[in-house]
Formats: C-alpha cells, sequence, structure tokens
DNA sequence: TTAAGATACGACCAGATAAGTCGGATATTT
DNA sequence: AAATATCCGACTTATCTGGTCGTATCTTAA
C-alpha cells in the first residue's frame, strides 16, 4: 500500500525532535522514546541504524546521547528511509535482482521503475528541516520562546548540566 | 519500504495487457494468468478488483472476459494501486483515523502526509497508456503479428470468434 | 574503583498482513 | 446440456513487522 514502516516514522520523529533542538544538545534514545510514547528498546534500535548510515553520532557513557551528523537542511528524508528500510524499491524486483517468479515475462518492471526514480526525487529534495519547520500536534506556531525566563522545570536540568 | 502489493503488479500488467491488444478483445483471467505465470484464481480475484472499482467491464460466459472501461489513457495508475490496496497512505495515521498509539504525539503526520499528496500527483499523472507504451522485457517492439498463420492452438479460438 | 546511565547487538516471539488455494455459485454462449 | 467464464468467500500458508529480552561494552561521575 506504500506504506512507510513505522521504524521510519520513529526515526523521522527522532530526527526532528534533534533537529528542533535549539541547542543541539545529545538526547539519549530514552529521552525520545518517552517523549514519543515509542518503545524505548526500540527507539534504541532504530537510533543505532540511523548512526550506522552516517545520519547521527552517538556517545556513549553516562551523559551520551544522539546527535545529528549532519545540518538538517543536508539530511534528506529518502535518505531517513533508506536508513531504516533499505533501498526504497516499489517492485519485488528491481532490475539485477531475478528473486521475482514474474520476472522473466513482467512487462511493468521498467514504467515502474521509472515512478520509483520520480518518487525517490521527491524524498530526496525533501529534507529534514522541512520536515521540523511543521509545528507538532498541538505545539502553538511559536519559533523562539517568549523569554529566557520560561526555561524551568523539564528545561533547567537540561540547561543546568550544560556549561 | 514503500513497496506496492504483488496483487496491483498484477492488476497493472493486465491492465497493460489489454490496453495494448490492438483490437480491444475481451481477455479471460486465464488468458492473462497464463501470459504472465500468475496464479489464475489470483489474478481473477485481482480482475475483479478492478470491475468492482470501474476500471474494467466483464462479460460472463463462454466468450466473456475483461475489457477496460476506459481508454488506456484516462485510467491513471493511482486509480489501479487504490482499486487493489484501497486508498493509498503512507503513513499509519491519516487525518481522521486515530487508531495510532503516537496519533496525539505524532510531529511527522503532517509533513508526510504533504509527502504523500506529491506521491499520489504523480501517480495519478501516470496513465495506463504510459505504462503500456514501454515494451516489455524481452518483446521487441513489434505491435502487430508477423502473420495471420501463426495464431494457432490457443490464439484460434480466440481469433475465430471476431468477424 | 565502583556504580549508574548510556549505546550496541543479536536472538526471539507474536500478531498482522500478504500471497496463494479451494470449493462452489451463477451467468452466457454453443 | 455442456463448456467456459466470472463471481464470491473462506481458508491456509508464508512472510514481514513491531515489539521484547538479555547481555556486552563503553563512559562519566562520585
Amino acid at each position: 500500500m506504500l506504506r512507510l514502516s513505522k521504524k521510519t516514522d520513529y526515526a523521522l520523529m527522532a530526527m526532528k525532535h534533534l533537529a528542533s533542538d535549539p541547542r543541539h544538545r545529545a538526547a539519549s534514545a530514552r529521552e525520545i522514546a518517552e517523549t514519543y510514547d515509542i518503545p524505548v528498546e526500540l527507539m534504541a534500535k532504530v537510533l543505532t541504524r540511523l548512526v550506522r548510515s552516517g545520519l547521527l553520532t552517538s556517545h556513549q557513557g553516562i551523559h551520551g546521547g544522539y546527535k545529528l551528523a549532519q545540518p538538517p537542511a543536508a539530511t534528506s528524508v529518502a535518505a531517513v528511509i533508506e536508513a531504516i528500510d533499505g533501498p526504497l524499491t516499489m517492485t519485488a524486483c528491481t532490475p539485477g535482482d531475478h528473486r521475482c517468479d514474474q520476472f522473466s515475462k513482467c512487462t511493468v518492471r521498467d514504467p515502474l521503475h521509472r515512478i520509483r526514480d520520480r518518487i525517490a526525487a521527491i524524498l530526496a529534495e525533501c529534507s529534514i528541516s522541512e520536515i521540523a519547520a511543521d509545528p507538532g500536534p498541538s505545539a502553538p506556531p511559536v519559533t523562539v520562546m517568549p523569554s529566557p525566563v520560561v526555561r524551568r522545570a523539564s528545561a533547567l536540568s537540561a540547561a543546568s548540566r550544560e556549561p
């Protein structure tokens, strides 16, 4: 049904989360997972794949976590999808992969592959910064905090540990 | 992985098959299925869905079969996909369908939905005639049969009924 | 040096979805 | 009446995906 896997959704949410943090702190898997009600272990698995693909950097240890490896505008949605789900293919048989039963007789492979390329182009053009530009569900369209004073409570502990 | 279902592949192959026949004959499920090594019952199931969606017309009886309901240029790939797989959604949660666990906290739903629209536009622009314009795998660019003599055996019964 | 908090990795399970099968009903032409 | 079709639903099987678990390793702070 031309559907993205849920892991990819999680990956995009994580990328957006990291891209939206104005201070570019490292965020732990737990932090991200709990923010969006995602199972922690699953989030961790997704994040490590993003690291392996070079989209994130990770740092172990007590104040470790994940950071974007590149500025948000430099990472495309296509890259995220491919990091999680592998190369994006619309059909069972790609040119070169003959595993499909109908490979020899298939008449729609090439036309579909051209369509795939057009879709891939769209996904390659769309960057994480474009995703991040969109306000969240209940998030009001506020880009900057009203005043530095409001950074209390949850923001405090985070702010205090960065010198 | 953004993949089309195999049934959709079969549907497109059938549509192309019907669109490529210069005489616009009705083709039976068996004929199409055997041409491309597709299980007959499955092909039949796919074809009836295309009928229900108004993309094909069917005719029962001894020389029945399926025909395109519209000229190939008037049917989009998007219509075929939706006939088989239902409305094309990239994500688990569409606006209005709250079944996703992360619905309330999801930050990527709207941006992804915009991407979905762009992809849908591409699929809506691409017609069956565009698919049919592409020559098959080993099929040489031959539109007409070399000579009427070759139409034997399986072709005979089909050919003899058209005056 | 030790404990805590973090990533990394692989194996595993369960539920959902897709692919394919089967049996029977109905329609139409010869 | 027989042959060839579509039509329909239920069923089985296989594959994929989401999610879980256990463990090892790394890094910082006390």
